[in-house]
DNA sequence: CTGAAAGCGCTTACAG
DNA sequence: CTGAAAGCGCTTACAG
């Protein structure tokens, strides 16, 4: 028992066995399972390989079969602050993935332009093709990407050459939520709007300028603000606001980027004594668990971020099952998923009378 | 070029460059690089490697070395809510492993009880050994890991055979915690426990009455409350606990098991207008992202969890490297990091008058 | 110092 | 219906 260190192969089932290791291997993965083996010697390798706890291994039948039952997921889901966003995906992706009898490894980006390089390292055998979260490639880079693994993007910040794109309707979401607060009579709005350059920012600032014209109401420029997605960044960015308006009337409604931005903004609101939403109406973007885990609960557009993730994985496969020759077109049609406003607390009407905006405190 | 849809091989990168695949291995891998290839056929290869932009087989090469340069962390690291404990010790493990070269591949649990099983399915060859996140395995359990693939535990629950713990010295950190309010003139000090049955929610009722006794204080039981670990349980134990006591005098402090918990915590405080540190002094434990992005921020209690990740990944690689033969001892003894009290603003002298419990308003 | 051979553990055609 | 052979892509001894 020299081998005690190194787990059971096919063969040393056989041999516990007294038949093939390929007869062992027939018994043991579904394959042939067909062909007739004998009960008794079926219940025989079935035995020995309970007993000796033989698991087959997997970079031994990946290399056989050209298949890892493995997907891959790259995205930047680590750094400072726990995106909400990835990691809801993130768990449609792993749910989907164990329905499906897959494994799912996590590849952290730090910064997409430099690690662009890393994910033809991941297309090496351990991964049967490669989900892809909110990627920031260019064109070019999308280019060099390797012909021999499929992908499948999530929200890709620009369309990627022969790669499927799964998005939702943005635009209409930034549309619903403008205009559930102009009928609600509110009419002086804040947009706190992502980051400039981000397609995301880019459509919720289409949708807003669609609602107040599809309302009659003019557009003011100096009411966007570009914040970032992080709660940090909206926390930071509503002190300085108020801290640069001091004594002029608030805004009756912000309209955040996202969850987290609406999150920070309703944080830095409440150090000034601000209070949501009786002085200021609060609405993010996403509906992440984040949405429902504070106080006020916060309105927001529902992504159906967990769905989109499941049905990344569900197209991936597909991909993935249409053996090789058979790549998608040059340009492909993104698959948009629907969204939904979510009415909860952190909105309502206007107060009576405008609010002015009080000397910042200091704070740490 | 029916070959199109395949990644190259060392065999294609050697008809290209004209000679053989293993002179082709030779230069392309550093192993024999030792040996003499001629510069020039050297040059031709790594020509040719660029030009089919060839990548070693992963699984191939694992088949061949034993080793797939991966290793596994396992934990229960989505569900509900955010985990930053576990995040920020994954960052460690992911940081660590990257600079020795090493890919990471997460596999997520639900549940530790009923997923025990599955740890099996994971050594069986996709990676080289497996880092399990504050596992809670029994004994028995763990006693049936596979012995072919070393495992290192970070805060296990209770000591596995054979497997290297890391942990810190909780029960001192509670001790600090302690110790720093009754020095601050704090008497009555509740207690959000963690979950009753984990060792490191023991370690915290352990140091926290040591703290009392070695100031001469009285241990008062009922100031002890189990609140599982989430900011959710300590949003929803403190509701409770406040609506339990309406009209008795608060504690002018809560030492909460972690950082969640305390923020939860302050939450629930602030919805019944009972401010922090004037009203009731609050201090976590972790030191995690959160404890520094609330207002107030947090006084808690470091853990290294960042650097006792990258340790994990350190041991474990040792564990991988030391072939074969040589097991860990039955008993080993845990590798214990010290922690650290860091003041911020949740905490301050008790106020000078007894505040009463006010009525709790209906929140949603 | 370099090339041909054998093997890692599995699977898939292909003969008996 | 079952067994022996060849191969997945790489690496490591082992002869020339």
């Amino acid at each position: 028992m020299n081998r005690a260190n190194r787990a059971a192969t096919l063969a040393d089932v056989g041999r516990e066995a007294g038949v093939s290791a390929m007869a062992a291997s027939a018994v043991l993965n579904g394959a042939r399972t067909s062909s007739r083996i004998a009960p008794e010697t079926r219940e025989r390798i079935l035995a020995a390989a309970a007993k000796l706890r033989y698991r087959p291994n997997a970079t031994a039948r990946a290399l056989a079969n050209r298949r890892m039952n493995t997907i891959g997921v790259a995205g930047t889901i680590d750094g400072e602050s726990v995106n909400h966003y990835l990691l809801e995906i993130l768990s449609g992706i792993l749910s989907s993935a164990s329905t499906h009898q897959q494994n799912t490894t996590v590849f952290t980006l730090h910064d997409w332009e430099r690690d662009a390089e890393r994910l033809h390292d991941f297309c090496d055998g351990r991964i049967d093709g490669l989900i892809l979260l909110a990627p920031m490639l260019t064109r070019a880079q999308a280019r060099l990407l390797p012909s021999h693994t499929p992908f499948v993007a999530l929200h890709a910040n620009a369309p990627m050459p022969h790669v499927l794109n799964i998005e939702s309707d943005e635009e209409h979401g930034a549309f619903l939520a403008v205009r559930a607060l102009v009928q609600k009579g509110h009419r002086r709005i804040l947009h706190f709007a992502g980051s400039p350059g981000r397609i995301g920012a880019e459509r919720r600032i289409a949708g807003f300028k669609r609602a107040l014209s599809s309302a009659g109401l003019p557009f003011d420029e100096s009411l966007i603000v570009p914040t970032g997605f992080t709660t940090e960044e909206g926390r930071m960015v509503m002190r300085r606001w108020l801290s640069a308006h001091t004594g002029q009337p608030l805004p009756t409604a912000v309209f955040c980027a996202n969850d987290g931005v609406a999150i920070g903004c309703t944080e830095a609101l409440a150090e000034v004594g601000i209070r949501v939403p009786e002085d200021i109406s609060v609405i993010g973007f996403d509906d992440t668990f984040a949405a429902r885990s504070t106080a006020p609960q916060l309105t927001t557009i529902r992504q159906p971020l967990r769905a989109m993730g499941s049905r990344a994985v569900d197209l991936l496969l597909e991909r993935i099952g249409a053996s090789g020759a058979s790549q998608l077109p040059e340009d492909v049609p993104p698959v948009v998923f629907p969204v939904e406003l979510i009415e909860r607390a952190s909105t309502s009407v206007p107060p009576s009378t405008d609010r002015l905006i009080p000397a910042a405190s200091v704070r740490v």
